[in-house]
DNA sequence: TTCTGTGAATAGGTTCACAGCT
DNA sequence: AGCTGTGAACCTATTCACAGAA
């Protein structure tokens, strides 16, 4: 497939997302200027980024919003479900596995791992803290599609390295560090900090 | 000034983490490969990234350390600290107050809001949750720089419009909505569940 | 010699504009 | 007539490559 740009991807969920509420009110077709206006862009955008998939709409109509909806799942990779794990059972670790937005969405959090004794073995959302130690032996038997790692910086590349040694091939990465990873792996990283600098930068300069 | 893409105040928040890593490692001077290395793209990037800025290194040597770090700082707005508002008492909201990376480069939270009576009174991280309806009042004796918004999508484009009013002109948004505001106000939105769909995508598409 | 700073070249992403279905 | 699909034009970002300072 022709290499696809990150932002016409983020455009993309962004679409699915007032798609789905199109739908929920009812309404069956929908243009790409409707749709832009939603997302903050431009109706040859939002064409441009369908065009890359093939062409779903009907000149002088628009598109079927269930059609297009389920078109773009597909595109997404969405029509299945993935196993996510968790690694990293701290504050928002924690807020990640409620997170209502991932299940919703087909991502199931089927395992927490921690290094710190105390919180092997409790509780979380249903699923028992498990030893990190155990992560090798448990994707051996129950690959994982993708990780969330949410160790402190020191301990991220380390946990990476044995993720990617048991097979993940995606990782989001909340850990403040730059991961290494060889190329079949894809990671993304969300820095909150970083967020809130271009924040600050927007504010110093205006 | 010039429009500097976002891309390049993003990367400029990086290269402050590694200086920061690098001057805590008693490293006097860096070149712009080094740092790219770390950053993972090339010198080139680097040394045009900070030369819209102004020339900080020395030819033949490289950059000082804690001089870049200062300019850096400087170029982010980080050389002051900002008062952030925290609305929404959830599991994220939680999570961020927490969050020790924001405190480290001067973004304190000063207050948290939320609607439910049940958590409006209890403390969080030696804040008292305080009821919504006083972000007006709260705003106008203590402006605020920043605010964060972990609502539920429905409340969100509400609450934006309260703190718009209220003078706020930088918000991170956590909710998965797209918020409509004035030119002159600045929002990030964070979505997870958008990163997760990016992962996906590309495990897809392979 | 080494490594920066920066115009010039290239690549990539967005917008324009219009032909072509419905 | 209305709205899509898409080459072409445009604009922005990245990479190249080299002159120039230490």
């Amino acid at each position: 497939m022709r290499k696809i740009s990150e932002s016409t991807v983020r455009r993309l969920s962004l679409y699915l997302r007032f798609l789905e509420q199109f739908a929920a009110h009812g309404q069956t077709t929908i243009s790409s200027a409707e749709l832009a206006r939603r997302g903050g862009t431009t109706s040859a955008q939002v064409r441009k980024d369908l065009s890359f998939f093939g062409s779903f709409g009907k000149r002088g109509l628009g598109y079927s919003v269930t059609e297009l909806a389920a078109k773009i799942r597909d595109i997404l990779g969405l029509r299945r479900t993935y196993r996510v794990i968790l690694v990293g059972a701290g504050r928002i670790g924690g807020a990640l596995v409620q997170y209502p937005g991932f299940r919703q969405r087909g991502f199931h959090v089927t395992a927490i791992y921690d290094k710190d004794p105390h919180k092997v073995g409790s509780r979380w959302n249903g699923l028992v803290v498990r030893d990190v130690r155990h992560i090798e032996a448990d994707l051996a038997k129950e690959p994982t599609d993708i990780a969330i790692v949410v160790t402190p910086a020191e301990a991220a590349q380390d946990v990476v390295d044995r993720l990617v040694h048991s097979g993940v091939k995606a990782i989001l990465n909340f850990a403040p560090v730059q991961l290494a990873v060889p190329a079949d792996v894809v990671v993304k990283s969300v820095n909150m900090a970083l967020e809130l600098e271009t924040l600050s930068f927007s504010l110093s300069n205006r």
